[in-house]
DNA sequence: CTCAGCACTGAAATCGATTGCAGGAATACA
DNA sequence: TGTATTCCTGCAATCGATTTCAGTGCTGAG
């Protein structure tokens, strides 16, 4: 059913050895003999195969990419942006999810390494670091985040700035108090935009409080959880606003300030990082600093491949690390301080 | 770097076939002898080359999977279902991305053909039965969709049925003009819910209207528009209730709906087909019909993995069609009609 | 007329793992 | 002891495409 190159090159009368070239470098080949070739190569509709051929060139036109968590519409959208700068150019993508778990990075990165892929693109988990060792001869683009890896090409949004700009706006609003949950500090987009919070608090002569601030794991859960202590204090004590690292823990902050019957944003203003659907469509909107995520993959998967394309230069070039400015979108679910 | 099953065998002091046989049929071998093999390989960090093998034995342990559109939460999940499926198994995927785009979906499967997966778990998009000719003899299940091929093993969720409780919701309210938005009729899940919904009307004694139906292309803004043109007929033509075919085209109504100030649910009741994060976190909540999208996907994995190793008998058995049943969430957007 | 140069083509090796077949050693059985 | 059986191992072929190398035939220059 599946025809080889050999086949076609008994339909067109000729060597395999020509019926590759044929297909491959037309340029090499008499015209006669091409069109031969070609013409036969669809009539039995014929497919390379990958296998085969990688097998020869010692690596097929694949990239693998491992993100952590496809069912979070932000990773969803880096997938995408992959993909489809992987398909224009005609690679094919290995994609891989880690749940934020070491292990299964690992056991990815295995099972990867099999594949012979030309390229990596990883949103690195906490453990990375050591995980990308498997595979260090590997051309690879950390995306999103930074494992750590010394000379890593990272491809990253300004997290500093964009956290910067977000507290800067409840600042100005007249806030005092405000709460950060924050993700963990072993993911470094935690760490900046933790950063970025400090640096604002610091230029509108707050001082920083450790009590305001409390890690959220990532998840809505574990956001629900920090925002529910953070805004069960007495009103005195609690933040007038928040600062939320990612957008399912801001689901999670939400769902806090509902059940604790908190009026958004009268009695609480909040600020997520990560734009998203239900972000723009909730009542009151929610104000967000967004980040250019698609745009982001798509550089991220592009980087890789010119480098892979560019051959031995690539490995002079000096490590390409990248960030995008975030934009803040101002919506409904911040106002001044209740007085 | 990296190292071949001949350098283990080297190290081990045996012939590549004896090492080879120790890795994948350790029984076949001396105990003595695998061990050398397997302290070899270890120390070797061997990862055996996937492309040489898929190449003897014809086909890798990988799986094709076609989704059409990886930003739908919906088809996240379902892409998910499939991974951690074709994981425990150890099998990988290859996972693509239609947009509902009958040509893409083309490549991806010319694409997927020269990798020579073992089998295609496809969400078919309306060009579907054609393209899947190119690869009729590659084990496949269709998921969420059926497109219409001959024998087709199939995974879905009871469209018919979980639309008409949805739709008998709204009557049992007192809701008389109920209006639709579908999809479009080249994909098979709007026949089947369209079709639930005619059912419960006549159940109710409503006669079907068509003039309260639209398609929506089952995006957001073919949402939004078809749900513009319903809702603004004067207040005693206008539908006092819409369900809606899918989760893109809800958020399009519901935008529509606050466009014309219609409040849900007192000027308005709207249902949706497919839960998701943001109908529990609306305010109102919106009234859906929920589907277990990562059990599906899931078990037509299961499925497609059971029957490619169970070998030539699956040849024989009958096509499964499986249906999963929905579920109904009444939440606060469904309300009887203002008098 | 001869030979270098060019444009094409084909034979055969190659990539790395698997596997049918055969041979050798060890054991069992008569 | 002789022979049948079992167990283990290695040789060599194989999967399909690519690529090196060595032609073959032709053109054009000397």
């Amino acid at each position: 059913m599946i025809s080889s190159l050999k086949d076609v090159a008994i339909l067109a009368r000729v060597s395999p050895a020509t019926a590759s070239r044929a297909l491959s470098k037309p340029e090499t080949v008499a015209q006669a003999t091409r069109e031969r070739v070609t013409s036969a190569a669809k009539q039995l509709s014929y497919q390379p195969n990958v296998l085969a051929r990688g097998l020869r060139q010692r690596g097929s036109r694949t990239l693998g990419a491992i993100i952590s968590d496809i069912l979070n519409p932000g990773q969803a959208t880096l997938a995408k942006g992959i993909q489809d700068a992987a398909a224009k150019r005609d690679y094919t993508v290995f994609m891989f999810n880690t749940d934020e778990d070491s292990e299964k990075e690992r056991r990815a990165l295995e099972s990867l390494r099999g594949h012979l892929p030309q390229g990596l693109i990883i949103v690195p988990s906490p453990g990375a670091k050591e995980n990308l060792r498997l595979v260090s001869n590997l051309p690879t683009v950390e995306l999103d985040r930074s494992s750590g890896t010394k000379d890593a090409h990272t491809m990253m949004v300004d997290n500093v700035g964009g956290s910067r700009e977000a507290v800067q706006h409840l600042t100005a609003l007249g806030h005092k108090r405000i709460g950060m949950i924050f993700g963990s500090m072993d993911i470094s987009t935690s760490v900046e935009r933790l950063q970025g919070y400090r640096e604002a608090l610091e230029g509108a002569g707050i001082a920083y409080r450790e009590d305001l601030v409390l890690p959220g794991n990532h998840r809505e859960e574990g956001g629900r959880v920090a925002a529910h202590t953070l805004l069960s204090r007495p009103a005195h004590q609690r933040p007038t606003a928040l600062f939320v690292g990612n957008n399912e823990m801001t689901i999670g902050a939400l769902l806090a300030a509902r059940e604790l019957e908190l009026r958004i944003p009268s009695d609480l203003s909040i600020v997520g990082f990560d734009d998203s659907r239900w972000a723009k469509l909730m009542q009151p909107a929610i104000t967000v600093v967004a980040q250019p995520a698609y745009e982001l993959a798509y550089l991220a998967c592009e980087t890789l491949l010119n480098r892979l394309e560019n051959g031995s230069s690539s490995q002079t070039l000096r490590p390409a690390s990248i960030r995008l400015s975030t934009t803040f979108m101002k919506r409904d679910s911040t106002a001044p301080p209740a007085t």
